[in-house]
DNA sequence: GTTAGGG
DNA sequence: CCCTAAC
């Protein structure tokens, strides 16, 4: 191919510049859309609790044999791989402990059917619950039929460590949200990275460990909106590469990380590609926030109150059940560099209190309808022996009245939101809300836990944390302001919420101006349509929000535009004598590029 | 990173 | 405006 500087020898007004017009790329074939999923889906992380005999045995059973050791604490250890190891995974792993001697490591990354002995202490019968206060005795045996209590009103702890700079020790926070949370029942073979929240006869102790710091994520990238190309250009893509990420798959991207750190046990290639997607999520959206850095710890991939797969056997009349999980609300953490491990883990823990605020009750959903009354058997309630258990659903619900607290963040504005959870006088700033399922009707208020999720991989790896981009449903957001970590605050924010940030949000509207159209009908005579980076250069060097991509769709439209009738329009009008020159111009370079492509063929058969 | 085109 | 294949 031979190109050729040719100078533009007339038909337009103010034409002057030479013009190297780039062959036609109309050539380019183009292919099926194999949108390749490449990217990650965010995967809910859940608490995974076990639960044995009766589910809903009762709220506060002070009597029976648990009393003593029996304060069954777990333990969630919060990891964030370091960048050895799995940089973007924030892994969340509850170890139930029954006792307060347990070894966590003992249990580690096993299922809660894998280590029965522990649980032995609890296999005794355990007193009605209240809110089933008319049901019978029944029993819920694991597979491994050791039987666990479930607790109804988790206590989480936080424990902090030296990092906290002496803050201390363990916070007793009582989870007072309501909570919906998903039920896993079944085979969860993959619990490495999930939380197991066992419940116990007492009040489970959840003790939050942050274990790793992982600073270099999501440092914010506070360059500028610079105009030199390069970074222009990255960022902008980046921020795309990042959205484009977001709604994908989940696990593949997990997948994708773990063969890379396969692949690569150096650091250094991690880092890389960290920093990649590092820069990507920060700019645009986040410029004024250099100094914070985002975490996000828990994730609740939609708006499925539980994920359930029963496994039940009969044994006679019995029904066992096996439950894996609950799962939690996506929960958004903020905090800046500054800030101590040890405020981050209060963040955490704000976040999980205002999520989980509540005495929590359990609920039973069977073919996707809850089962409200306590008094019905299983036969009656469709679960018996015999039944279909993967119809079979649990939640966790509070106590209180009323929809589950997801739904009612869904249906609060932000700002009450905000005024609802946010407490003391130096509030840190909520970046905003996420996007997500906006577009989506929210559930219906009384029927969020009527939705299962039926996903098979969810169930399996639900519990899995990383630091991607949100995909759906409620959150919860916590902001620890540089300097005052004393003061937390957890917000769980409105999904629904006008105010759209973040990620994965389109961009705001913003109509050409006459003024504007008439810069790039200009640029487009000189430089041809499809200089796109050209034009943006010439004309619209300063405007950061038109990138080329935005100039040539304006021009696609401008020329639609300018073929249809003025009644067919709509917007701002654009002179007509603009949208004249649209046309020539679009019938001149349409012209030169049929011109050009012509001659690119004669060279071609000349070389043949 | 750019361009082209469909959505 | 978004998305993304093809360069």
């Amino acid at each position: 191919m031979v190109l050729k500087k040719r100078i533009y020898d007339g038909g337009f007004h103010g034409l002057l510049a030479p013009v190297i017009p780039k062959a036609p790329r109309s050539l380019r074939k183009r292919c099926l859309h194999n949108k390749s999923s490449e990217d990650g889906e965010i995967c809910g992380v859940e608490l995974l609790a076990a639960a044995a005999d009766k589910l809903l045995q009762e709220q506060e059973s002070e009597s029976s044999t648990s009393s003593t050791g029996s304060k069954g604490k777990e333990q969630i250890s919060i990891h964030e791989e370091g960048a050895k190891h799995e940089p973007l995974q924030v892994k969340v792993k509850v170890k139930p402990v029954i006792s307060d001697h347990h070894d966590p490591v003992s249990g580690a990354e096993s299922e809660l059917d894998a280590q029965p002995t522990n649980l032995d202490p609890l296999l005794k019968e355990l007193p009605h619950s209240e809110d089933d206060s008319g049901s019978d005795h029944a029993s819920i045996v694991t597979n491994s039929d050791f039987v666990k209590k479930v607790n109804t009103n988790l206590i989480m702890e936080a424990t902090e460590d030296k990092q906290s700079g002496g803050l201390t020790s363990v916070k007793t926070y009582n989870l007072k949200d309501r909570l919906e949370a998903c039920v896993h029942t079944g085979v969860l073979n993959k619990s490495y990275t999930s939380v197991h929240l066992p419940f116990y006869k007492d009040r489970g102790n959840v003790n939050i460990n942050i274990r790793d710091d992982d600073e270099k994520y999501f440092r914010y990238n506070n360059r500028n909106n610079t105009r030199l190309r390069a970074f222009g250009s990255r960022s902008r893509a980046g921020y795309r590469r990042m959205r484009k990420m977001m709604p994908s798959r989940y696990w593949k991207v997990v997948q994708n990380l773990k063969e890379y750190e396969l692949t690569n046990s150096t650091s250094g290639g991690i880092k890389s590609f960290y920093h990649k997607r590092k820069n990507i999520c920060m700019r645009e959206r986040f410029q004024a926030d250099a100094a914070i850095k985002r975490r996000k710890l828990f994730h609740h991939s939609s708006k499925c109150s539980y994920v359930k797969e029963a496994s039940s056997e009969s044994i006679s009349n019995l029904v066992k059940f096996s439950i894996k999980s609950f799962k939690v609300p996506e929960l958004f953490v903020e905090v800046p560099e500054t800030a101590t491990v040890g405020s981050l883990k209060r963040s955490v823990m704000e976040a999980v209190k205002a999520v989980l605020h509540g005495t929590l009750h359990v609920g039973v959903v069977v073919q996707g309808k809850k089962v409200r009354d306590g008094n019905r058997t299983l036969q009656q309630s469709g679960i018996s022996q015999n039944c279909n258990l993967e119809t079979l659903g649990f939640t966790l619900e509070s106590s209180l009245p009323e929809a589950s607290p997801f739904l009612a963040r869904e249906e609060t504005p932000l700002c009450n939101t905000k005024q609802r959870l946010s407490r003391g006088p130096s509030n840190p700033i909520i970046k905003g809300c996420f996007s997500n399922s906006s577009s989506e009707p929210p559930p219906p208020a009384t029927s969020l836990d009527n939705y299962l999720e039926k996903n098979e991989e969810s169930t399996t790896f639900a519990a899995e944390v990383t630091t991607q981009e949100p995909v759906e449903d409620s959150k919860a957001l916590v902001v620890v302001p540089p300097l005052n970590a004393e003061v937390l605050t957890a917000v769980p924010l409105s999904e629904n919420s006008t105010k759209r940030c973040e990620f994965s949000h389109r961009r705001t509207r913003r109509p050409f101006s006459v003024s504007e159209v008439e810069a790039l009908v200009e640029a487009v005579e000189t430089l041809g349509a499809g200089r796109w980076r050209d034009v943006k250069m010439r004309a619209f060097n300063d405007a950061n929000h038109r990138t080329y991509v935005d100039l040539k769709d304006k021009w696609k439209t401008l020329v639609h535009t300018a073929s249809i009738s003025p009644q067919q329009r709509r917007g701002e009008p654009v002179p007509q004598n603009l949208l004249d020159r649209v046309l020539a111009a679009h019938a001149y370079w349409s012209q030169h590029q049929a011109k050009q492509l012509v001659k690119n063929q004669k060279t071609l058969e000349a070389q043949m």
